[in-house]
DNA sequence: CTTGAATGAGACATGAATGTCTCATCTGCG
DNA sequence: CGCAGATGAGACATTCATGTCTCATTCAAG
């Protein structure tokens, strides 16, 4: 049946689709849609064919940076060995999709009045959780609440995939920022002798 | 003079109209000039009469942050004693404008290709350089380079602010939240046993 | 070859935000 | 009072992205 055939090749297509729209969002959130044909080699009317309006493309690039990301949350293992090991593996599975989530976070702004995507929340509890599976253990301060952690890990990632496009940080060097960052802080450790008074 | 009068009257309710645009933008990035004027209290063909268009109110927005940013650089005393005490500094003299910066620094997404402002190189190099003076010192790690320090600083500002207009975080706890993450990070401190091999 | 489906190109209408304009009103000052 | 400047309200044209439509072309299957 060409109709088979017809269902595949609309899947692989629209799947090229969203990820060119995503590289080129990522690089200019306000690229219309023309461009965001253009980008992807076809035309206006079958992107619009493809996804209803300018705002179905959002959500299924929404869509699609949720699955990427519960995707990196799995493969990285967030449950097992200790909570700092699966940071950095987290990190370091995210990375890839980094550009795309930096997008969908600022996107996410606009939304004024509008509830998230439920996606958002479970991915915010999974990674609130290892954080809080970190102090539980010991590993990791409690000052600090699990839901701040994740937004400044959220920011830290749209701030390294930012300052990476512009070339200000190497591509290379990303992972091991983050983590680093995250983890260790700025300040040089295993040297007391240098903490004043707060 | 009226003319004088005229001056000075013009200068206070510019100033006016700027912070009512400021603490707008900073909840709905997307306002509209009617939004705006509305939100000053003033009509729209006012707000066209001092501000030149959109890009004219954004632009004066950008140079405010700037004179902010700066004088709160300059109250931090970013060149005197420890580096480490320095950088609280900065982030407690910010805070105020954090809502502000956060807009501008998701604006300058936008800006694609055309230069930014030479006011925030300059704001760049001097954090970037009170970083580098705590490197320097010993203070702070050399593995993590000045530029993404400043970056990092700035995406942890701008999520901090979004999480506290979201209310996900408490507003009193900002600068704690900040300024812990960026020097200490997550890991706990004075606790050496649990490094595991990198 | 013929047919059907998808596509590309482009015209067209729509809506929203912007920028410009005019005019009535208000206010302070001479 | 009379005037000048500033303001508010609103009409108006313009621009731009969007969404919808039609039509010719291409391509693969029968």
């Amino acid at each position: 049946m060409s109709h088979l055939r017809y269902c595949c090749f609309m899947a692989v297509d629209r799947d090229h689709v969203l990820r060119s729209a995503a590289a080129l969002l990522t690089r200019k959130s306000t690229a219309t849609m023309d461009e965001v044909a253009k980008a992807a080699g076809i035309s206006r009317a079958t992107l619009h064919r493809q996804f209803a309006g300018r705002d179905a493309l959002v959500r299924a690039l929404e869509a699609l940076g949720i699955a990427e990301c519960e995707a990196a949350l799995e493969a990285a293992r967030p449950g097992e060995g200790p909570a700092t090991d699966a940071v950095r593996r987290l990190v370091a599975e995210v990375e890839p999709h980094a550009g795309l989530l930096a997008f969908l976070y600022s996107e996410n702004q606009l939304f004024e009045g509008e509830e998230q995507n439920e996606g958002w929340t479970r991915i915010d509890e999974a990674v609130a959780g290892l954080f809080r599976r970190g102090q539980a253990s010991g590993e990791f301060r409690i000052d600090l609440t699990p839901a701040w952690l994740t937004e400044a890990l959220y920011g830290l990632l749209a701030s390294a995939a930012w300052a990476v496009a512009e070339g200000r940080v190497a591509p290379k060097d990303f992972t091991h920022m983050i983590v680093e960052l995250l983890l260790g802080g700025v300040r040089r450790q295993g040297d007391p002798a240098r903490r004043n008074a707060s």
